[in-house]
DNA sequence: AACCGTTGCCAACACCTGTTGGCAAACATG
DNA sequence: CATGTTTGCCAACAGGTGTTGGCAACGGTT
């Protein structure tokens, strides 16, 4: 090892890493888990296979490291408890039309059952802390969380899965304005008796 | 071929059929396009994976029979037009739990082309039809179908799918109360401005 | 200079994949 | 009985998979 810092010295082979994680995000996301090919992975980086095992140690390992999402919720105690639904869509649509770690998760999950796990992580950690920062029953604030997820993961599924046409058609306006009830009334509606 | 009757003719190889493909759904369910192999399949249904060659010709092709879905929407006309949301949601969830068509479907379409543009026909084809009996305007026709349809995945994606505890623990009569106002609000609601 | 850890590539292993052709038994038909 | 078709299995092919070990070149340290 470098015989000063430990952590903070850059190593040189920094940049490699990197762009295979680039490269894997891209492939994980556009063909899911087990299509996407460490070949094809490095190919892209313009690197050997092994090297992807060598810093990733295996394939489970590099989409670990590669699909490590976080969601970057607002603080929701500093939003108009009105206007709530709309600030989660909003930033929801933002926060992947630029990046493809979630569509790669979300292709991951559904045939991968460690990537299941890690969504239902994110999405029971993430959203539930932000739900719970409002509401002291913990079985209706899962519930409410869980109610949110499957308006906005059904969204990614449908617009950038499997790409049904009036979804992928709709500007992020529009959907924002049809959705944020709907996530409005989860957050915050009365449960129905 | 047989002399006599061409097509009511039951064959002797039905039976195999058949068994492959059930073991067919079940297999595509469970583990998706790509990790749903032939030989897996075969032996499931306990012939040898040649069978499954020489009656549906290629994987694709033995895909394409067992995904084959009807949603089997009942005729929106006549029904309550302020209980529509009510009965869309749980007509799929019934339509859901019993048959695992729909769950090898929605796996396979997260990785697999060809599962994707069957389930853009289905959901463009079905759902629109059904949305269509009532309002003429073509576009928003096909954007109320289109958000029905993110709800309604949303909702299959993370129950069935990912599992998420609280989309699993709660009960179908539960989510109906929750999620038909939601439905009901994009098929009728007035769209927003 | 000599030394040693790092970075990279090549070749190969063991295994699994969809798919094919041939051959034997069962069956139906003349 | 003889004939042709159907049903089934076995063995194998060609190609792709994750993964491993060894070996050459580079880099900084002493």
């Amino acid at each position: 090892m470098t015989p000063s810092a430990q952590s903070t010295q850059p190593r040189r082979s920094d940049a490699t890493r990197a762009a295979i994680l680039r490269a894997a995000r891209e492939r994980f996301a556009a063909d899911g888990y087990e299509r996407a090919t460490i070949r094809a992975i490095a190919a892209d980086a313009q690197i050997d296979p092994s090297m992807v095992m060598r810093y990733y140690g295996s394939k489970e390992g590099l989409f670990a490291a590669a699909a490590e999402f976080d969601l970057r919720l607002p603080d929701l105690t500093s939003v108009p408890p009105a206007r709530l639904g709309e600030v989660l869509v909003r930033h929801f649509l933002a926060r992947w039309e630029g990046d493809e770690t979630l569509v790669a998760l979300l292709r991951a999950a559904s045939t991968n059952p460690g990537a299941a796990e890690r969504m239902r992580g994110i999405f029971a950690d993430q959203l539930t802390a932000a739900v719970a920062t409002f509401g002291s029953d913990p079985t209706l604030t899962a519930r409410r969380a869980g109610l949110v997820a499957s308006q906005i993961l059904g969204l990614a599924f449908t617009r950038y899965i499997v790409r049904l046409p009036p979804m992928v058609d709709t500007t992020p306006d529009e959907l924002v304005a049809w959705i944020a009830p709907t996530l409005q009334r989860y957050l915050t509606g009365t449960p129905p008796s």
